[in-house]
DNA sequence: GCTTTGACTCTCG
DNA sequence: TCGAGAGCCAAAG
């Protein structure tokens, strides 16, 4: 199994309303490849399958979707959050300790 | 097979 | 508060 795969199979198993960290994918991987679980993100084959959209940042911060590289923007992704009762604000998930999805 | 790049994270000034 | 630097790993060229 590649490593994309794992990182998708990991997210699918994100229920509505909740949030994640890359840092907490690359850690129930075992690895420290942060930034290689973005990577496969943004590549995201399983397109609405897998809810890239629900992985945020370790602080809480949206971050991603910079136009460039997805087309979609940080504003957009907030949206999408806020459809499925996560609360954001400035960037940032509210209460993301308590949304937080920790496997 | 080395270099570049990236939707990352942590630390320090 | 915020930006810069360093460290980290995987994929693509």
């Amino acid at each position: 199994m590649n490593f994309g795969e794992k990182v998708w199979k990991l997210m699918e198993r994100i229920p509505r309303g909740r949030v994640t960290s890359y840092a907490q994918i690359a850690k129930k991987l075992d690895t420290k490849a942060y930034r290689a679980v973005g990577n496969a993100c943004r590549k995201n084959p399983y397109a609405p399958k897998v809810p890239c959209h629900r992985v945020v940042r370790s602080d809480g911060t949206v971050g991603g979707f910079g136009g460039k590289t997805s087309g979609k923007t940080v504003k957009e992704k907030i949206q999408m959050l806020r459809k499925e009762n996560v609360e954001v604000k400035n960037g940032k998930i509210v209460n993301f300790e308590e949304v937080l999805f920790r496997f």
